[in-house]
DNA sequence: CTATAATATCTAGCAAGCTATCTATTAGCT
DNA sequence: AGCTAATAGATAGCTTGCTAGATATTATAG
C-alpha cells in the first residue's frame, strides 16, 4: 500500500477547518445565550425575510428536511422561533422569530462578523476570491457526481 | 439590520462542501461495507502506521477524545478494529486492523482517491495551492483565536 | 512511602448531519 | 366527485462532532 498521495489530506483538511471553526464559533456564543452555529445561520436569514417556510429554509441553507426541522424544533423550545400553519395550504408552517430573538440578531451578527474577521484575518482578498472559486467548483462537481 | 456581507456566507461555503463532500462519500461507500468517511481515514492512517493508540490517532485526526472512543467503538464491533492493552501502561490501547479491515484497504483507497479526483475535477493545481495556503492560514488563526 | 498531580481512556448528554419511512394535505386527471 | 400524484413536514434511527466529569493508572513531590 503506497503512501497516501497529498491530494488526500486536501479534502480532510477541509473538513478540520470547518470543524474548528464551527467549535470556535460555538464555544463563543456559548458564553452568551443557547446560540450556536445553526440556530445564528437561521436567526441572520429570519432577520431579512421575516418569515420562511421549513422548505424554504432547508433550502437556503443547504440542509436536509429532518435536519431543519429539529433545529427548528430546538429553537422553539429555547423560545426564539415559532411556528404558524398557513391559512392556504395547512401543510405547510411559516417560522418567523420571536421578539426574544430579535433582540439577540444584532449580538449575533457582530459574532459572526468577529469570527469571519478573526478566521480570515490576513488572508488577501485575492486568496480568499480564488479559494471562493474552488469551493463553487467543487460544489459543482459534487453535485455532477451525484446524478 | 444590513444585508450580511459576502464574507458572511464564505464560511458558510465551507461548511456546505464539507458536508456534501462527506455526504457523498458516505452514499457511495455505503453500497460497499459498513464504511464511512471518518471510518476510512481511521483505517488508512491504520494501514500505514500498523498500531496507534487512541490518543495519536486522536491528534492525527484532529479530533476529540471521546470522539475517537466512540468511532473505535463502532469499528471494534464491526470487527474492522481490535484494542490491546499495553503492557508497560495499562492506561493505553493499542488499536490495530483485523484481518477483514485490512482487506478493505484497497478499495476505501481507491474509493478515496476517485472522491477526490471527482470533487477536485478541472480545478488547476495552482487554484488547490492557493486554497490550501488559505486553509493552513485560517487553521492558523483560529488556533491563535481559542488561546 | 504516600499523597497529589498528570495522563489515557471512558461515559453521559447535547447538537447537527444524513436516509428511510410515515402522515396529512393539496393538486390533477378521468 | 373520486382516485392517484405530489408535496410539506414529522418521526425514527444512525453517525460523528463537542464538552464535562468519572475512572484507572502512572509519575512526581515531599
Amino acid at each position: 500500500m503506497p503512501d497516501t498521495p497529498p491530494t488526500q489530506t486536501f479534502l480532510q483538511e477541509f473538513a478540520v477547518v470547518t470543524r474548528k471553526v464551527r467549535t470556535l464559533f460555538d464555544a463563543r456564543v456559548r458564553k452568551h445565550e443557547g446560540m450556536t452555529q445553526s440556530r445564528a445561520r437561521l436567526l441572520l436569514l429570519l432577520v431579512r425575510e421575516t418569515r420562511m417556510t421549513q422548505g424554504e429554509l432547508a433550502t437556503a441553507m443547504e440542509v436536509a428536511g429532518p435536519t431543519m426541522a429539529r433545529t427548528i424544533d430546538s429553537m422553539e423550545k429555547a423560545g426564539l422561533v415559532a411556528r404558524e400553519v398557513d391559512v392556504d395550504d395547512r401543510r405547510v408552517r411559516w417560522v418567523t422569530l420571536t421578539d426574544t430573538a430579535k433582540k439577540q440578531a444584532r449580538k449575533v451578527l457582530d459574532l459572526s462578523l468577529t469570527l469571519q474577521a478573526d478566521v480570515l484575518k490576513g488572508i488577501s482578498s485575492e486568496d480568499i476570491a480564488t479559494t471562493r472559486r474552488v469551493l463553487a467548483a467543487m460544489i459543482e462537481n459534487v453535485g455532477e457526481a451525484e446524478a
